[in-house]
DNA sequence: GTCGTGACTAGCC
DNA sequence: CGGCTAGCCACGA
């Protein structure tokens, strides 16, 4: 892997702030390619640098978590680790945590 | 080079 | 509100 997208997809990831989201098309969107959100979702189950880059902070458009490689339940263990509320797969008060570029 | 798939999104009906 | 369609990017067969 490792292509440009994907290096800048996980550059972005490592800048949100802890106790922030952000969504998959926000991030596509600060990449000039909005519309890829998919192809940013594909970074993030392949980052070699899980455990380095907070892909668990990434979301989806209406505050769904999606998916998460290790798992939602893990996915959100961590969301709540900070500060992040998690409810019924969706993020509590999105619109306050969620973190634009 | 084409097709199918995926942690998505927005628009229509 | 639910379902379908089209569009986007990258990857593997």
């Amino acid at each position: 892997m490792a292509t440009a997208f994907f290096d800048r997809v996980w550059k972005l990831l490592s800048k949100i702030p802890k106790g922030k989201v952000t969504t998959y098309g926000e991030i596509a969107r600060a990449l000039k390619k909005q519309g890829a959100a998919r192809a940013v979702g594909n970074a993030c189950n392949a980052n070699p640098f899980a455990s380095s880059v907070p892909c668990h902070r990434v979301v989806g458009a209406n505050g769904l978590l999606g998916g998460f490689a290790l798992g939602k339940k893990a996915k959100i263990r961590l969301l709540e680790k900070e500060d992040i509320l998690v409810k019924n797969g969706r993020i509590v008060d999105f619109k306050v945590k969620f973190w634009r570029f």
